[in-house]
DNA sequence: GTCTATAAATCGATAGAC
DNA sequence: GTCTATCGATTTATAGAC
């Protein structure tokens, strides 16, 4: 074992990091940026060691002398990708105007799509394949954070404020479609006839805000 | 070559199976019915032969006999479901109601998820990772009959017989919201506490349906 | 047509020089 | 720390017996 992997393996999340020196740290990054590259087009099994190592322009062994795996790599990324991942959903507060928190919502969602496409191919891959890495975050801390907005969502419904939605499917749709546009970019694309992204996502942008406020504004009685 | 590669590769579709014995076609069939189980699981690159001979209960020379490749066995897949897939588009009637030729389009998509969903991650899948083998269909056969009835929707809108929203955008929301049940249903599950399957599609049938009423109604002048 | 055995290629990971 | 060379395992595809 080399002495990045050992410094890499010390118990506790917060030490793994610290333990690393300026340039280990600054090696790691470059070869997680390369990796995502690789998986995202690729998928697990069709990235290579030899394709990450030429992406971040390193040897082989040089790539898994600083991660001891290509898994590992393929793991860290996803670990320290879900935190970002999850960040608009926790902004989404109880204390806004609740129409306007949603669109926010939805709007920060698309962004991530946007400017993040790779890191939203990673997730669906996982997800779609099964998530045997990921499982057990679904299954915690992403359920707590989805079922605690959902009460807050549930809360505004029954006090008028909202449509009569069922929550969990409201942000099951929200996720369905603006990572639609970065998941199936191909075929979006495909469709409309290749437009500029940057177009592409001002047209989804409006087309969402005004799908959105349709669908929850609460029905006057 | 094999002979059943020599008759497989008689130009024309129409002919390629017409020319193989009823007993060919039985055994190409096993074959596939059992690829899309290990494909849908694992993906192009982590199917192996061994696992697709295995599922058919054969021998790995005897799948490679009527297929020639592992990649051909994934084309044909593709290629053989891509009717199936797209017939619930296809069946959206410019004589019909129209709100309610929608919604009977998202339940028809809803069902298809649940009835299909090994194929609705085999395209996903496919998508996703660039659509290498898919993507002239993308932009011919698929990009035309979006076309065709995104021109009928915007008709509907444009009589004031439905919401003025994006046609096509609207399809592609369709299309998100009821493939995630099957793309992602380990996530949806993870999150929703693991409710019995037939229930889960129940739900998101109500929630779908309500939610593309509110949505598309058309707004009171 | 169907099998066993194996060739040929690829890939993840390691050894060991520097 | 970084490299070249290579091992060992896996996997696609073929050869050849029956």
């Amino acid at each position: 074992m080399t002495m990045v992997e050992k410094a890499a393996m010390e118990k506790g999340a917060d030490s793994k990091k610290s333990k690393l020196t300026r340039i280990q740290r600054e090696k790691r990054e470059q070869i997680l940026r390369a990796a995502l590259d690789v998986f995202a087009i690729e998928g697990l099994r069709g990235a290579t060691l030899a394709k990450i190592a030429d992406a971040a322009g390193m040897s082989k062994p040089h790539v898994v002398y600083y991660f001891g795996s290509k898994d590992a790599i393929y793991t860290d990324l996803l670990e320290s990708l879900l935190e970002t991942w999850l960040s608009p959903l926790r902004e989404l507060s109880a204390e806004g105007e609740p129409l306007a928190e949603i669109l926010t919502y939805v709007r920060r969602k698309l962004r991530m799509s946007q400017d993040m496409p790779r890191e939203s191919k990673l997730f669906a891959t996982e997800i779609l394949h099964g998530a045997p890495r990921t499982v057990d975050q679904l299954s915690g801390e992403l359920k707590s954070l989805v079922d605690e907005k959902a009460a807050v969502i549930e809360k505004w419904s029954s006090e008028g404020k909202l449509a009569n939605v069922d929550p969990h499917h409201l942000i099951f749709s929200i996720w369905a479609m603006t990572q639609h546009y970065a998941d199936f970019d191909v075929q979006v694309c495909a469709i409309l006839g290749q437009p500029r992204a940057e177009q592409l996502f001002d047209e989804a942008d409006a087309y969402l805000t005004d799908f959105f406020v349709r669908a929850l504004r609460p029905t006057v009685e």
